[in-house]
DNA sequence: GTCGGTGCAAATGCTTTGCATTGAT
DNA sequence: ATCAATGCAAAGCATTTGCACCGAC
């Protein structure tokens, strides 16, 4: 954690933004003509702190948890901001609820979902770009990007 | 297409479903005690015609373009039960809609989504089944199964 | 007559949107 | 003053569920 480079608005002193991923994201909403507001930079320093990858809903409950208070129209529309941003992007686990992953300077991450306690960690299989592009050509198109999700069961 | 082994039920009389998954379901059925109807029949029917992807809709749009009429209740109804029987795989391409692939008695199918067309075809993949099992081993877990997708656009 | 299956309509739960209010420049 | 962001509540949409009716054995 590295202090902000600009000081957020007064209302909430505590939160301090992984440097490059908050400029990242306020260059992108100058470029928009947007602001960048006291509840979107709580949003993504929630979203780094959870790790790997999270849901909206948990954005929202760690918010109220450390009792701040952010309405669920936000977190959607920042996610949204964030997701044009390329700083992270969704994810399909499972039906129930959009996943989300930090993406801004990686590697496509995939996942791994342990079917017996729920937890999802991310993985990286080198391998996996060529293979996919490989098969893209041959099909005539232009790999651009490729989810992969492993489910997987204790031992 | 070959002939169903026992007669449907009397209102819908062109239907054929292909023998083996026809014969898996109804198998599936009648350990939990349940009957294979003319509504399953005709779903089961229609998905297997729908290549490759499909979803609900599709087989409610499908069966009333046919003359057919099925609610959406049992059409989720019956997905459920597929799925169950392992004959169809749910499969997430976006976040709006739940699509699903046949399953049975084949190797999980990859997908590779047309960005600009939207069109979704399945591809194989043959060396990621290995690449995945090693990666599961070295996170002390076993691979039940996977799912690829990658986005593509023209040329 | 008992069971399960179906259709309908209502309920659910995530996500989006309309609108009045608020805040920054 | 203007312009956009927020919160709230309502709307949307895919999916699920409750319930009354129907049909097969």
């Amino acid at each position: 954690m590295i202090p902000m480079t600009s000081p957020p608005p007064p209302p909430i002193p505590a939160f301090q933004i992984t440097q490059p991923l908050c400029a990242v994201f306020r260059r992108h909403l100058k470029e928009l003509g947007q602001k960048y507001t006291p509840e979107r930079a709580m949003i993504l320093d929630t979203l780094i702190e959870l790790d790997d990858v999270f849901q909206a809903d948990q954005i929202l409950s760690t918010l109220q948890d450390s009792g701040y208070r952010v309405s669920k129209a936000t977190i959607y529309r920042t996610i949204k901001l964030l997701q044009d941003a390329g700083i992270i992007q969704q994810v399909l686990v499972d039906a129930e609820q959009a996943h989300y992953v930090l993406a801004y300077g990686r590697q496509p991450r995939d996942l791994l979902v342990n079917a017996d306690t729920g937890e999802i960690t991310t993985i990286e299989i080198p391998e996996l770009a060529a293979l996919r592009d490989k098969v893209c050509a041959q099909h005539g198109v232009k790999a651009q990007g490729h989810r992969l999700i492993v489910y997987a069961t204790n031992s």
